[in-house]
DNA sequence: AATGAATGAGCTTTCATTCAT
DNA sequence: GATGAATGAAAGCTCATTCAT
């Protein structure tokens, strides 16, 4: 944006020009991507939802998984744009984490199918941990990364918590959870699953004490009573 | 070997033999499948790799789907078997968790593009829940539901838990460790993924300053407290 | 059947059973032809009807095209066989091609497809007017040809009428006919078709004395009636 | 040369050779398919023939079957067509169901194999009575139909004709006269054939001692015996 | 003689990519 | 830059025919 001004005009037109075009393919290719999934969508599917040519497409694009490249930068961007913001506007850790889970829920459950490019791409491509869809990856998952080791730092974990495991953990829940809220299609029940993964992750309120903490509780109880009896003993 | 035994003999061995086709097929599809994915991998492929011609590959499956499902129902059922096994073998829910954990990233890390057939197939097929891919799937994750239909029943999760969010949190929590162990080439740390996992899930030993470590916290100072007072009454 | 006593008792029975599977396997091929078309027949197909391996077709036939040949063969035989019967059990030429016409008819209206083999078939061979299929044809249509012949003679159909060119439009008419027959689903309606043809090949009782005959006779009556006037002037 | 004329002169040869193309494959496909039948034709022969890439036939026509039914229109269009501007040039119904046969041998005999088409997809297609092959056979022998009631209603044929029947007579007559000039490759003998049918249809000229002749006959003794009565009695 | 598993040539169709205009 | 017709490799699948048993 800062340097925007050096370039006037013409140059900006073409530009815009330039970008709406690409913006458009984008489009176009996110929609059939989700729609019908990276293999079924044909470039001509996509030149014809943008308003260009097959051959168009090429001058944007190197070739299709490029665009498919694309489609993943823009919807993380996104994402990890949207998350970072939300994460931002909050201050308890689990607040945060509570929010990143229904956020990301939301906002995969509907364009479900363009994360599936990942792991389609993902193994096409010899170095995968220097590609750009790991980057881009890494960036969103970073975000909750941060989260991460702050409830740690705070307590809300245990202190030896990896925050990678987390990450894994957080992640993959939510993506299962995802696919069987569309296999059964419910995609109105995000808050619960949401709610369910929270007490999993910090122990509901009133549980938990079950099993672990009443005990504990119960003996160190017992063990204080003990202690007045044996001090009152001694007064006597 | 009078004549009756000879045919038996023959009739076996070549039943041996068509056996042996078709898991050789099997074989060679899993392998394929793994290493370049369902898409990529042709007919021509298994074929070649299984010693047999491309045509005969169809005498034992209808088509290339049917080859895949074969795949899925081999790599589950075996899957399926050794975890129920596993679990059969142990008694506190907790032990069986965390077997089945470790059970299952050690599975499927060697095996795991084999399971991205599940989600490539899934949209192929009209009626998905009705399925055979499904009912396998089912049946594995079955074993755990029941695991920990026991586990929440002990006290291990609260009482509301649901099994079936606990299904999607564990598989997922999993499947993306795999993942990232992969991607590391860190395939022998699945130790430590699932202790962490564990922890995440039960509270590690001295865990959870949180939401029940503080309540303990709590009711500790107020009796050492108490204590402290009694002692001070005493000494006067 | 002469040559017979020759040959017994195994061999025979050996024959028989020869005579058997090869007449099993044009039974079922003919059958599935007529339903499924000939290129649609697999040899698994005309195999499995018949009760034997595939691998056994080919010990009585060269190969599919052989079977096809067969399966002719047999219908053109009974063809000409029942045809030629039929005709000899009449006796004026008129009769026996009323007869000829609705036999073809009904026989061809259910087996309708096994014809069409000949076209199938007949491209692919080299010398046609060689062929065992031309001959068949021919020995059918030879027992039309005679009679045809013989209506010439008889003065049913001009003196310089040819035979081949009656025998072509006498079958084309019919196999046209059974076509629209079929297309239209009134299987039923071969008999209001072997009247139109026969009226059109002898001129219907009360017709063609329209436009030819009629004409005729009234010119001869003037013509008699004014040499009847001339002779009564005559007279006087 | 303007740039709007230079665009529309290059559109126009764009759309000449798109023109151009489509012909090339339709004649290339009637030429094959006339001499190979349509299912020994493959797409790749129609290809190279027409100077092609086998995608190419793809960008204009649908499928195989699709080519197919355009050389059927292609090759019906112009047959109807001139069948009826050339029975549009005369007048008399025999004459013009005498041109109507020659015509049609004369185009038919140079590209018999096509028509067999009609009936190869006759079958594939599930609703042949509605589909476009129908209706391009059924355009072309509308133009007889007409001509044959023209005929029946001026009495060359009895009123109670059945114009339906006289066509597949037509027709099926003409199909066979084809063939058996084909097989016996005597293809100029059509006008031999013509007579022949035409002699059928309508009488030959000195014709038909049958049925219409004999009465006649009968008319004419009668008569003479009266003459020769009436010079009898004239004598005395 | 009978079997039927195995073969592999051959077919139709798709679609990412190129390049002359 | 933009076009879109042309390309042709590549894939899934069928089935007549063979041959070891």
């Amino acid at each position: 944006m800062s340097n925007s001004a050096a370039q006037i005009s013409q140059t900006q037109t073409r530009r815009q020009k330039v970008e709406h075009r690409e913006e458009a393919i984008i489009a176009a290719a996110s929609s059939l991507f989700n729609d019908k999934g990276y293999r079924k969508t044909t470039i001509s599917d996509i030149a014809r939802q943008s308003g260009v040519a097959d051959g168009t497409v090429y001058l944007y694009f190197k070739n299709k998984e490029d665009v498919a490249r694309a489609v993943l930068a823009d919807f993380y961007d996104g994402l990890t744009q949207s998350a970072q913001n939300g994460v931002d506007a909050l201050s308890s850790p689990r607040e945060r984490i509570e929010f990143f889970a229904r956020h990301h829920m939301g906002e995969v459950i509907g364009n479900w199918r363009i994360l599936e490019i990942v792991s389609t791409l993902g193994h096409t491509i010899d170095n995968y941990e220097g590609s750009d869809i790991y980057a881009l990856n890494r960036a969103y998952s970073t975000v909750f990364i941060r989260v991460a080791k702050d409830a740690i730092q705070q307590g809300e974990f245990a202190k030896d918590t990896s925050p990678t495991i987390l990450r894994d953990i957080f992640f993959g829940s939510l993506e299962y959870g995802v696919r069987t809220l569309m296999i059964k299609r419910q995609q109105n029940d995000i808050e619960n699953f949401v709610q369910g993964l929270m007490n999993i992750l910090f122990g509901s309120g009133q549980a938990r004490n079950g099993a672990v903490g009443n005990q504990l509780a119960d003996r160190l109880d017992q063990a204080v009573s003990r202690m007045e009896q044996m001090l009152d003993e001694n007064e006597t």
